[in-house]
Parts: structure tokens; sequence; C-alpha cells
DNA sequence: CCACCGATTGCT
DNA sequence: GCAATCGGTGGT
């Protein structure tokens, strides 16, 4: 009926950007998802205007089996996100000053997610090619805070979309960053892309 | 209630 | 190599 046609639409998608990726690229297991991020853009139309950045670097966090992970305890009010359904944001605050995005990867109940590293600089986000080096200076240029953890990336102003592919021979694999050493955490569950400028190390 | 500490960053 | 800075978490 007429109602359709009221305010209540959505804004219109900026549309110099790919299309959203569907809820099912996230169900599909955390380091395929993580390795698969590679080179797709995030996008966020918020309230300082849009922001866009290439994504280069990423590391997979598991649940009850990833020491390193913070959902490693079960499920506390900060870490229900990485609980949640895929496809959504988990944001969180360290060292009392910088906030990390990461996307939530397993199905609802399971907890698994994928922290953004490293980006380069689409639009609104700087021209500075360090800029986005280190998830802290990631989630910093693109204004999130915990105020945008749970977002869902497939309906919300928080977005993720398709991108030409990053070439295998591209892909390095490593071990995690900024973690205690310990057998269980030293995993090769790191993934960036060789040479960009947008890669913290 | 209290004490510890971190999926970081930038400066010495 | 290390200080900054503070909310989440777990133990008392």
């Amino acid at each position: 009926m007429g109602s359709a046609t009221r305010s209540t639409r959505a804004r219109p998608e900026p549309a110099r950007f790919g299309r959203r990726l569907p809820r099912s690229f996230y169900a599909r297991g955390t380091a395929l998802v993580a390795r698969d991020l590679l080179g797709k853009t995030l996008v966020y139309d918020g309230p300082a205007g849009v922001r866009a950045a290439r994504i280069v670097e990423v590391e997979a966090y598991l649940g009850l089996r990833d020491p390193a992970s913070h959902a490693y305890r079960g499920p506390t009010p900060r870490t229900a996100p990485m609980f949640g359904p895929p496809g959504r944001s988990y944001v969180y605050f360290v060292y009392g000053m910088y906030h990390c995005l990461n996307v939530v990867t397993e199905r609802d109940g399971v907890a698994g997610a994928v922290l953004l590293r490293g980006a380069e600089p689409i639009a609104g986000v700087g021209a500075d090619p360090r800029g986005l080096a280190g998830p802290g200076k990631l989630a910093r240029a693109f204004g999130l805070t915990t105020a945008n953890t749970a977002m869902d990336l497939v309906t919300s102003p928080l977005t993720i979309r398709e991108a030409p592919p990053i070439r295998p021979s591209r892909v390095a694999r490593s071990a995690r960053i900024g973690l205690r050493q310990h057998e269980t955490t030293n995993k090769p569950w790191r993934w960036h892309v060789i040479g960009s400028p947008g890669v913290s190390r």
C-alpha cells in the first residue's frame, strides 16, 4: 500500500562501492572468511560521512579452543557479539585508548571473529598510506567505538563490500601479532597482502 | 570492592 | 625499551 513510500525508507546506498557481502559469506568458517576478507572494501556510512578502505591485513580468533581469544572463557557482556550470529561487528576497547573492529564469523552460539588489522584508504579516511596500518588506527580512522559493536554488516550502515580478489601469490600467512607467546597462540592465523603500506608490519 | 592487565601506539 | 590510560574481568 501507500505506506511503503513514507520517509522510513533507507538512505540510498553509496553507488561507487561493490555489492554488500551476503550473510552466507560470513558463515563458512573463521579461517576461510579471514583469508577471503583480504581485498574487500570496508564501508561505513556514518554520521561523519562515507568512509571506505581496502582490507589488507586480518587475524582469526576462535572461541573455547583459542586461549588468545576474548571468547576463550565463555561469553561476557563485552564478548557477547562474538557468540552471536555471523555477519555482525564486534568492537572492543583496549589499553584505555584504542578500539578494534572484528567481523563475527561462526554460526549463532559459537564464538569466532576476524580482527581487521590493516587497510588502504579509499574515501573519507585521509590519504596517509600508513593511516590505517594497525587495528587501533583503522578503527579510529573510521570513527568506530564500542557504540558500534554488534552492528549487522548485512543491513546496517557498517558494511563490507565485494571487490576484485587478491591473487593467492600476493597473500602471506603468519603467526598473530601482540599475543603472549604460547604454544597454543602461535598458530598461523594472520593473513596480509604482501607489500601493502596498509599492513601494520 | 580491588587489583591486574590487555588482539596498541608512539615516543625515548 | 617502555609509558600512557581505563574498562572488563575475575578473585576476595
